[in-house]
DNA sequence: GTCTTTCTTTATAATCTTTATAAATAGTGT
DNA sequence: ACACTATTTATAAAGATTATAAAGAAAGAC
């Protein structure tokens, strides 16, 4: 269980363990799916009817800058926000929006090239394939 | 050149030439600088200054569904537009945000990993690296 | 346990990017 | 030049995110 851990690491940063950051937290670490914030905002007002938005959007950027939450944004029009576990990469189905994680050996390759040929000191990469998921696989093909 | 090119594809698309669209082609293939909407809708309204920014977006999906250009979603506000050449990836700075480009052989090996292990038909992946350009390391170290 | 300080939440408004709409305009093939 | 249809324009609307100020709550000191 990751939540513990992830709450030492906010208190180490002299960050305060409000309820609606321990819900926050625990909603990430429990969800598979990769949710917006507005995801974790509807899912949360039952536990918390008077939670606004902007205590949503506040801590998710607390939790990145801890680095405890990486924010993803793809093309559409809302940030997706992934609970930093071990360092994985995204497949994403351009059809129905699924997003699966898979492993792979870390490019560290990639990084040596790039930043000797930029000049850049690289601190990290990001990389997501994109396809069809199985299911809309089958479904396409069911015309 | 590859703007003859471009508008040739279009055409072949049965898409209408207009001004507005050959000013817009002609400002991404010759901005080294991945520039957002904005950008391009500003460095036209000399020559064009009746245009909309509607106009722009419009042209941009278009170019986009017909594959002559990517949309780049970073984390910051607005989409960038990068006009497609050849294959590269992209250095990202975080301190001022610059975007260099850099080559590197195909990342098949990935797709194939990736497609294996989730059942996804992939069909294209995307990767960049972050860190400091040579400018801001300079900046950073003269305090 | 209470106090006090400071951070956090809430409610609301504002901002910013992007898309939708409908009327006016301009490409393209004939 | 004509006619058909796509495109542009101007405007408004939508949606996501951030700013603001007042009210509320966490954490350490006593």
């Amino acid at each position: 269980m990751q939540l513990r851990e992830a709450l030492d690491s906010l208190k180490g940063t002299g960050v305060r363990i409000t309820p609606q950051r321990h819900a926050i937290l625990e909603y990430l670490v429990g969800s598979m799916s990769h949710p917006t914030a507005d995801d974790i905002y509807k899912a949360l007002e039952g536990k918390f009817p008077n939670m606004s938005v902007a205590t949503v959007y506040n801590n998710l950027r607390v939790f990145r800058e801890v680095g405890l939450v990486k924010e993803l944004t793809y093309g559409d029009s809302s940030s997706r926000f992934d609970f930093v576990t071990t360092d994985h990469y995204h497949a994403i189905c351009q059809e129905c929006g699924k997003i699966v994680d898979f492993h792979y050996p870390g490019l560290d390759e990639v990084e040596h090239l790039a930043s000797h040929v930029t000049g850049f000191k690289v601190n990290n990469h990001r990389m997501e394939v994109y396809g069809t998921c199985q299911d809309c696989s089958v479904k396409k093909e069911a015309h």
